[in-house]
DNA sequence: ATGATTTCCTGTAGGC
DNA sequence: TGCCTACAGGAAATCA
């Protein structure tokens, strides 16, 4: 599941091999993987990309003269540079052939809750997606941070997988960022202390960089834009870890359910009367 | 309005 | 061994 550190590891990479190549046919294997724009794709023949940025887990390529190409991985989705020789696997959805003639950039998604938009540059706020992200996690400061989070009364883990205050964080990585902090996934977030909020945020970005240093997380799907793995899962501490020992204190591993959405964490480790908290709050309304 | 649940989709793991 | 079900989850839609 492709978070901020896989779409970053595959924004460097492909900074590094497609930056300044010419698009010579964008070919769409499957119309309904793109999200806007399927008109507009024949106008993007020729153009060279010219830069490469991302916000949040979306990846941004943007080509000479406004054209803009935004990838949202969902979970199962790759970017590949391949051959154009090479076989097409199945589930490829689009092919985006390079000036060389040799490669072309794929966007693979067994499970397509990924997507591709097309559109101009001076449309993107128009693009709710896009327009809807909050801060990128690694932009992230601590103020900013406080200011989001003073009032809310959803778990801090709901909080961390929303998107639109704060773009970047999936699944793994609120789950080990929590962990790093001691702060328990109920926790309604406006509970936070200031020192909690900031030692959160440091967990946060030190676990993302440490993240984008290994080459993301391969949990099940992910490679990068050479097919290579991630590495980092191995320093994964609760995260796929329910019945383990904790790596702190050797206490068994829990998951729940938050937000429909499973919860790896330590109970000794983050903060042990959180739950009872959340539930008297839950209680008093 | 807020939070919880459902929906999309397919590969894989687990149970029997 | 093989089938069948449950589960994984990003984000939007829908429900309560």
């Amino acid at each position: 599941m492709p978070e901020l550190p896989e779409v970053e590891t595959i924004r460097r990479a492909l900074e590094k091999q497609a930056l300044g190549c010419r698009i010579t046919n964008l070919i769409v294997l499957r119309k309904d993987y793109i999200q806007t724009g399927l008109k507009q794709i024949s106008s993007l023949k020729g153009l060279p990309i010219e830069a490469i940025g991302r916000r949040g887990k979306i990846l941004a390529v943007h080509l000479t003269g406004g054209w803009i190409l935004l990838h949202h991985l969902g979970m199962s989705g790759r970017i590949l540079l391949k051959r154009s020789n090479e076989p097409i696997d199945p589930h490829t959805h689009i092919r985006i052939l390079l000036d060389d003639g040799v490669w072309e950039i794929r966007q693979c998604d067994a499970r397509r809750f990924g997507y591709l938009a097309v559109m101009r540059e001076s449309d993107l706020d128009r693009f709710s997606p896009w327009t809807r992200l909050g801060v990128d996690a690694l932009d992230l400061r601590l103020s900013v941070f406080c200011d989001l989070l003073r009032q809310r009364k959803q778990p801090i883990k709901s909080f961390l997988l929303d998107q639109r205050p704060v773009a970047g964080l999936g699944n793994i990585y609120a789950d080990e960022s929590l962990f790093r902090a001691g702060i328990h996934p109920l926790r309604p977030a406006g509970s936070l202390s200031r020192e909690e909020t900031k030692y959160l945020l440091q967990s946060i970005q030190h676990v993302l960089r440490e993240s984008i240093s290994a080459g993301g997380s391969t949990i099940n799907d992910y490679q990068s834009l050479d097919g290579s793995l991630g590495e980092f899962q191995r320093q994964h501490r609760v995260y796929g870890k329910a019945g383990d020992p904790c790596p702190n204190c050797g206490a068994l591993i829990e998951k729940i359910i938050v937000g429909g959405r499973s919860a790896h964490f330590c109970r000794k480790c983050q903060s042990a009367d959180a739950t009872r908290i959340f539930m008297e709050q839950k209680e008093n309304r």
